[in-house]
DNA sequence: TTGAAAGCGCTACCAA
DNA sequence: TTGGTAGCGCTTTCAA
């Protein structure tokens, strides 16, 4: 590997003049930038980004840290972050927290200790004390926090949204998901569900599940139908324990959507593929990725921010685990 | 952020003596280890990494790079590597080469700047010119180089396998799913498929895919049941493509695993979803990311290594797309 | 417009 | 057993 003194041996330059050249900051003559440049070319140098970030103890790394890389919502967020910050010349360095509070401060160490420029954080964890002492700039994705600059989903309307469709539609006794209770995500969805089952005044029962993760979601599934036989409309808290729920109806035999309408929350990529596929309120992963970056971004270059915490729509995707409009059961 | 010179200060001795004992690299007296370790805690120190990665021209850091974390398969592996390299205290670096060669070098570049001292590839790029120059080991995983250390699993074991239980499920006419070209993997499966195929004589044709994506399994399965309307068991590339088939199988009316028995491969976490539940050839994907993991780690600690080519196997998870041995349909 | 030199935080050599 | 110090590759004063 080429080093400075490499370039400016061969330029015939001092080391000073070669950096001062690469950062375009200071003067360096027309001529002697081209002497510079050429003798990059020939050494094919590349500076050494950790000695670089020695010294600026900042480098162009952002951290991305997600709850838990097999749940698809994340890798989608993941791509919107990574387009975005890409496009800006930064590079990045994902961590899996795995729902785990060690595994996410030592992720946060790690960052810190490589000098990362600044972290997009995507965690459950409610104690964000791991980020206070920072002294570069974190976003917080898919996370609602008034302290913080946030990207978030709407699950308000989102839980709203399902309850009016699934009602239009005639589900008459609704049973809601009700996410884990840590999550503030899930229980806005829940909160917003509840709000409109209210207003418009429909039947409904609650069911608690623990967790979002695949290996729960069938025990969850299993439970619901056992104690609520005759729901006629699901409300589920994401598209995997929606899949889960679909999975048991068709194991049981109920008609979907004539005897059971179900939506989800997300809108994975495996949704589309479900049979019959599933409708759901599907929050934009991709762009609350981009919008997240280009906050940090903004931030990380001093630019003012308007507006710090970002709240992007869902929409309902209507498919086939749901009756057509007008079509009231 | 304290210093090692902090700490010196503080415990009344020279930097040396700290980075000595912060080592366990030559004499330290025990009460000056003590003195030491107490100013750390004091002031909650924690060497800088960049210092000792510049100076050491490694870090603890770990580079993986995945070819489309979207694919919940590569989460699955990126889970073990994980697991595997923690329990090293290592840490990891993701990257995600979203199956673009450009992408890919630039992680490789960005990993060997930030001085990892090992990187992971399961890319399914050819062209593996990028780690040639690297001073520091590399693993490939799901992904099979003679010229360089790798983990993968048997695939083409695993295309005989998910012919002979077709087969021996009563399939008459088979086809099979070829997977990207480009991808050894996918090709491993096919040619043990068709070998298999050729010994027991069986019928079967032979339909391309471009990609194990989402967006172009759907656009597969129409083109598929247009080509071949009376194949009775499919064999996919992936599971992926296994449930946009399924999914396809189902809205034309097809009885699953009656009329039509499907096989897919990887054994992601939504197979077990669908219904009917994804009879799947399954890649110990968890277990192939720890192996690969182990392996690198004995590369850096400079072990030596006497299996450099690790194959896993691979088996039948038995559901529901294909019929109860004995049952010829 | 350029270069010499200090220093970012750490490790390792050598002398004490 | 300990400490002084050079140096990893870079950036940034400050003087020329």
């Amino acid at each position: 590997m080429a080093t400075i003194r490499d370039v400016a041996k061969r330029a015939g330059v001092s080391v000073a003049t070669v950096s001062r050249a690469l950062n375009d900051k200071g003067y360096v003559h027309e001529d002697t930038r081209k002497l510079i440049h050429d003798a990059i070319q020939q050494l094919n140098y590349r500076p050494n980004e950790v000695a670089r970030s020695l010294y600026n103890k900042k480098s162009r790394l952002i951290g991305l840290l997600l709850p838990d890389i097999r749940n698809p919502f994340f890798p989608e967020l993941a791509r919107g972050v990574e387009d975005e910050i890409q496009a800006h010349d930064f590079r990045l360095m994902i961590g899996n927290a795995d729902e785990k509070p060690e595994k996410e401060s030592e992720y946060v160490h790690t960052f810190k200790q490589n000098h990362v420029t600044g972290i997009i954080s995507a965690t459950s964890n409610k104690d964000i004390s791991f980020y206070d002492e920072l002294s570069f700039p974190v976003v917080f994705l898919d996370r609602t926090t008034d302290q913080h600059p946030s990207v978030y989903a709407d699950g308000v309307d989102g839980g709203k949204m399902a309850v009016r469709e699934l009602v239009r539609r005639g589900s008459k006794r609704i049973t809601l998901l009700r996410g884990p209770v840590e999550l503030k995500t899930a229980q806005d969805r829940f909160k917003g569900a509840i709000d409109e089952i209210c207003t418009l005044n429909v039947e409904f029962n609650v069911m608690n599940t623990s967790s979002f993760a695949f290996e729960d979601a069938e025990e969850s599934a299993r439970e619901l139908f056992e104690r609520y036989p005759d729901t006629d409309g699901i409300i589920a808290s994401n598209d995997i324990v929606a899949a889960a729920i679909l999975h048991e109806a068709l194991r049981t035999g109920k008609g979907i959507p004539e005897d059971l309408q179900i939506i989800g929350f997300d809108d994975i990529p495996l949704s589309k593929l479900l049979y019959p596929s599933l409708s759901t309120i599907r929050q934009p992963a991709y762009e609350m990725g981009r919008e997240a970056a280009g906050l940090l971004i903004k931030m990380i270059q001093g630019k003012a921010v308007e507006q710090k915490n970002i709240k992007l729509p869902v929409t309902f995707i209507e498919r086939q685990t749901t009756r057509k409009d007008g079509n009231n059961g």
